[in-house]
RNA sequence: UCCUCAGUAGCUCAAUGGCAGAGCAUCCGGCUGUUAACCGGAGGGUUGUAGGUUCGAGUCCUACCUGAGGAGCCA
């Protein structure tokens, strides 16, 4: 049984209509009805129905694609007709098809899974319609994301994954054996690195994964993920504030412009992503206080907010909203203090809405000398770590700011997700090391 | 680290302390427009592990293991 036509992606379909075409992909479902034959098969770039009907094609075919199994590599050939009732707009007719690779007791039906079990079989996972459908919405948004910053003038410039020591001293490192006798830490941030990388050239931004071991069991963490991060010289906290809101601004326009069919498959009410357009509303985070006492939330000057904190906070507006000049004492050693109110820090956390909490956090960088040294010191961090770092304020310190973008953050947000398990093709999480 | 919940067929789940069950998946048969198709039939079990209470434990008690959600911390 030879195969005509030219080889198609499914995503292209629309432009081979009444054409001949070679569809090489999977069988992701089937049904059949005595005479007729559903197959729908998938090739990566999308799903599509193919029928076969009993009279199309020969006896022996027929009989054997009424026992095709899920998930066995096939290739079809057929013409491509447009057909309402397809949930893409077009259907395959097939007049042959071609078993390439078999595919005995697939684990993952059509039907209901636990979650666990799913995790087991991650890289089975991805090949289902809404798994891949995120997958494709995550690469669009780190396309976004790379055009954002190398259209603006800034240069990609990558901070190490191996570190000395903490960046913030904060939050749990993942230690690592370096060679003999050392302990080197997984990075938890560019950001101190991507401050010598902003005085060098400007405008910089780095984008990896990073690493943090708290032990955190929620939706909302992973001990890898990917973080972006910018950083420029003579920036204010306005500019950073400015920065982060035309960032997200293109990057949910750009996932609307090329992603609709993924949004449609996750079932997103993209009218909610729409209304995400400048200006975003900022306020402080004395009237953020204000307002959760307002919505009846008992909540004391002074903390950092909570999960619950963040999704009441952000249920006020249908825009993310920019938080700014938290008090110091909850933020890291590195932020510039207000000018004539040093209790409050030049910073900014950018809170998505519906639930999604904080997507950016950033601010404006200590650029003097003495009153970084002495920040490292309450901190109780060691000062020796932090010598070519002060050496920024030695040599020609500049004020200087920048944020850093959590991905699958965004990408949760984006697609709707409850989970940011998602939003990762392998997410590394405190019970999950496999596969 | 703490709090809460859950582990029963390949999967998702039932089962007043009293015969171990259903749907789906698999296999066989039927059906010419199905969308998690449908209809009929068959096979499929060390109830997470180790103890204990009881005439009798999937069910009650103790410990442990595994997982989930949340808190803290953060993006």
């Amino acid at each position: 049984m030879a195969h005509e036509g030219t080889i198609a992606y499914i995503e292209d379909i629309a432009r081979h209509e009444g054409e001949r075409v070679v569809i090489r992909g999977w069988l992701h479902a089937r049904r059949s009805s005595g005479r007729i034959h559903f197959l729908t098969i998938r090739d990566g770039s999308g799903f599509i129905q193919a029928v076969m009907s009993k009279a199309a094609v020969d006896e022996p075919s027929f009989l054997r694609a009424d026992h095709l199994t899920q998930e066995t590599a096939l290739i079809v050939s057929g013409t491509v007709r447009a057909d309402g009732r397809a949930p893409g707009g077009f259907e395959l007719d097939v007049a042959a098809l071609e078993v390439v690779g078999e595919s005995a007791d697939y684990p993952i039906t059509p039907k209901e899974h636990g979650v666990d079990y799913l995790m087991d079989r991650r890289h089975l996972w991805i090949r289902s319609e809404r798994q891949s459908a995120v997958l494709r919405v995550r690469a669009e948004v780190v396309s976004a994301v790379r055009a954002f910053f190398d259209d603006r003038g800034f240069v990609l410039a990558d901070a190490p994954i191996f570190t000395p020591a903490a960046c913030e001293g904060t939050t749990t490192l993942f230690p690592v054996r370096y060679f003999d006798d050392a302990t080197a830490y997984l990075t938890q941030s560019g950001q101190l690195y991507n401050e010598a990388n902003a005085m060098a050239l400007g405008r910089v931004y780095c984008f990896g994964p990073t690493f943090r071991a708290e032990k955190s069991k929620t939706r909302r963490h992973l001990s890898e993920f990917w973080m972006v991060e910018p950083e420029v010289a003579y920036a204010t906290l306005d500019d950073i504030v400015e920065l982060a809101e035309d960032l997200v601004v293109s990057v949910v326009a750009r996932v609307l412009e090329r992603r609709q069919p993924e949004l449609r498959r996750l079932e997103r009410d993209t009218s909610k992503l729409e209304l995400v357009r400048k200006p975003f509303p900022r306020i402080t985070y004395d009237e953020a206080v204000a307002i959760l006492n307002g919505k009846g939330q008992r909540f004391e000057w002074g903390g950092d907010f909570g999960a619950p904190d963040e999704t009441l906070l952000a249920s006020a507006f249908e825009r993310p909203v920019a938080v700014t000049h938290y008090p110091s004492a909850v933020k890291a050693f590195y932020m510039e203090p207000a000018p004539g109110r040093p209790e409050v820090a030049l910073c900014v956390d950018v809170l998505a809405p519906e639930g999604y909490g904080e997507i950016i956090g950033g601010s404006q960088r200590i650029a003097d000398y003495d009153l970084l040294v002495r920040r490292i010191q309450e901190h109780g961090l060691p000062p020796e770590a932090f010598q070519w770092y002060l050496d920024l304020r030695r040599y020609g310190s500049v004020p200087h700011g920048g944020f850093g973008m959590g991905i699958e953050r965004v990408v949760a947000w984006i697609c709707g997700l409850d989970h940011l398990r998602e939003a990762i093709p392998y997410p590394r999480t405190l019970n999950r090391l496999y596969p």
